[in-house]
DNA sequence: CGACCCTGTAACAGTTCTGTGACAGAAAAT
DNA sequence: ATTTTCTGTCACAGAACTGTTACAGGGTCG
């Protein structure tokens, strides 16, 4: 989820074997992994981890693939998770009906190990359309993560490290209201104790340096509830 | 007041003993109920009352039930209800075709009571949180729970947080009449006391920004009950 | 027709929330 | 070691929001 993180993939089959096939195949492509082998602890470890990818196996027990796929969907980490079914059968119909649950994609078995890690791949590039390691953007703002480079306008911005992170996040999602509390967890880390109005005072310099030169404010105060870009 | 929220079920037969059978085994279950006798009488009920639960039979008068459920699933309300197909015939081709077109889930007669009403509970449980999630839309009105947004006709309208928790209710659910109890349960919170008059001034509140540009009004007031949208 | 109930709205006072300047300590750079 | 930058917290003013009340007007029913 971070910037400077590989992608999370959470990968669901109840054949240990297939787990194993393929958490070693995306490990090697550079992702990272979790495992789940029903659907409830699929859809517990959507919730605790927040992935980026979720491979979900059509038949599970405990809990349906398509049953877990529909829990995953209505939770806030699932939406923000793509999902891609895999399925034995290749019917339409399941294919519809797996879609409409809600799952983003749709792998047919018997699969290759290279088509799987080229789907996951597409999914991640469609979830984040400016991928990892590119350049942030919106409007005239510009943000290079790999350079901790911030320009507008093409004019050179100088931000601290906490302005820069919180910045990434802003623009990372572009629309999304951030409480305060999940901007902490994002840019200061889990597990940390500071007042929310911190949150307050950083995004007041990070206002101060994108409006410089007299600029629209692009950061949105959504009154009750946080902050948002565009 | 738990009345008001206990879950609506809709239940569609065309015998007046099965409807009584249902009925009353499932107002004794706790839910509230209505009731319609033929296809075009559902589509109705559903628009008017916005129900959780429709238990629809397949054969019906004036509108077969799969032509039922059909319409009520091309409906914003029935888009947010669950509909369960209530058949003699136990083919499976009937079944795929009941699924196909929107239905839930599928009861095959001969029944018992306590099979219906833990099919009801368990297609609500999976009901429930559904409607959280993508933007909600009604007419030219769209609201947007991650962004915190709402437009209509493409115009940005800016609400409180009430004012928006309020419409989210209101939206979530299209043509429900929710009573003041209701909305304060769910806009305000449970165990908490506000006066049930307070709901007409924001929706008041509600409805000037909603017609600030002389639309129409989208809320609808129902005498002696509360509000509804649409 | 009159009494009563219900709803819409304006006004208001109190509360909550947000933006900002100031400041001391921590961390980093020189 | 000294300077500079950065960070978290606080205090305070102003803005935004909220719940309640009061009153007017329309609906309902006898």
């Amino acid at each position: 989820m971070a910037l400077d993180t590989a992608p999370l993939v959470l990968v669901v089959d109840d054949e240990p074997a297939q787990l194993a096939l393929l958490s070693y195949n995306l490990k090697a492509a550079g992702f990272r992994v979790i495992t789940a082998k029903d659907g409830e602890e699929a859809v517990l470890a959507v919730a605790e981890q927040g992935p980026d990818i979720v491979l979900l196996d059509w038949m599970l027990p405990r809990l349906s693939g398509l049953e877990a796929c529909r829990q995953i969907k209505a939770s806030p980490q699932g939406r923000e998770a793509a999902v891609i079914m895999v399925s034995a059968r290749s019917e339409e119909s399941d294919r519809v009906r797996g879609l409409d649950t809600g799952a983003d994609d749709y792998i047919v078995k018997p699969y290759s190990v290279a088509e799987v890690i080229a789907r996951v791949r597409a999914n991640l590039r469609r979830l984040r359309p400016i991928a990892v390691g590119q350049v942030l953007e919106m409007g005239d703002i510009q943000l290079d993560p790999t350079a901790h480079r911030v320009t507008r306008a093409g004019e050179h911005l100088h931000l601290g490290p906490t302005e820069f992170r919180l910045l990434a996040a802003l623009i990372e999602r572009p629309g999304k209201v951030w409480t305060r509390e999940a901007l902490l967890d994002r840019v200061w880390g889990r597990d940390i104790y500071i007042d929310t109005r911190t949150v307050d005072v950083h995004v007041g310099r990070l206002r101060k340096v994108l409006c410089a030169s007299g600029r629209e404010d692009p950061i949105r105060t959504v009154r009750g509830a946080g902050y948002a870009m565009g």
